[in-house]
DNA sequence: GGTAAATAGTACTAAAATAGTCCTCTTTCA
DNA sequence: TGAAAGAGGACTATTTTAGTACTATTTACC
């Protein structure tokens, strides 16, 4: 549950590659190659990530890839949102849609709730975090609780 | 992204359903008919939350289902777990799964804290909440910012 | 004891999202 | 002008999700 898709999270080791490469261009192939990656997915995920403005392309034979800003600059929930469209927690709270249920349904404000929350959360997570496995992170908190994130191993 | 099911969704619409209906044994069709949802669908998610030891089911002719605890004690991430299987926001994050690319993955680590994060987060949100739409709700808050719970009904 | 009203369990099908691949076009440098 | 690189789109296979149907079992009540 409350899963990202597989693409996006490859899309965060793709992105933690270029941001590890230092400020030149790295091609889609030298990314694919550090990462083990497929090169057609490496490649599918940098153009959308351009799209998406997240990263920076060339053309041309010396052409490449890099971060269109600092690994500081660039927040998870941005990752997710280049590479799986706008955040919503349940289907209803997504765009302007009104479900069947709306007149009886008693939940779907709070699940909206608790979706901007987790977006905010996200959003104080940068790239340069993802990358740092062993600093600590910013703590998530509900209501009177300090949740901290764990250190793993 | 980031997601919950559906049906999960509609879980958490019967759940309060029963919440609101006292404490007596209310029938599938019952709260089929007060939800507004299709039948087959109520039936089969409250099949699938009894299993999950949410719900207590009474069998024969004036059965039916009712929370087998307080709203209070039923959190989302319950709710999320029994309809949808343990939580983890990324593939390889879940079961003892190795994924092919552990080696030069920077990233998997982080995701997993934060999916912790999230998931304790959750277990903070009870049913009772979910159902509070109209009064002031527990604020998802982040890092420093102080909150204010409000209790009310 | 029979019957009706319920849940339990399982299996199946249809639809949608996801992943992965491939092909052709354009741009740039040497 | 040729090679290296990205841009864009189309297509297919796989997996997940949703929804439905059917049969068995349990219980209350007459």
């Amino acid at each position: 549950m409350l899963r990202i898709s597989r693409l996006t999270d490859y899309g965060t080791v793709v992105l933690a590659q270029l941001a590890s490469s230092g400020s030149g261009f790295a091609s889609a192939t030298e990314v694919a190659a550090a990462t083990g990656l497929g090169l057609p997915t490496v490649s599918k995920l940098l153009k959308n990530l351009t799209r998406s403005g997240l990263v920076d392309s060339a053309r041309g034979s010396h052409g490449g890839y890099r971060l269109s800003r600092d690994a500081r600059e660039i927040s998870a929930a941005q990752v997710i949102d280049a590479l799986e469209g706008p955040v919503s927690i349940t289907d209803c709270s997504a765009h302007d849609r009104h479900c069947d249920l709306e007149a009886t349904c008693s939940v779907g404000g709070t699940w909206q709730r608790i979706n901007l929350a987790i977006r905010q959360a996200l959003d104080e997570i940068s790239l340069a975090d993802l990358l740092r496995t062993k600093s600590p992170l910013p703590r998530f908190r509900f209501a009177s609780t300090p949740i901290s994130i764990e250190r793993k191993r």
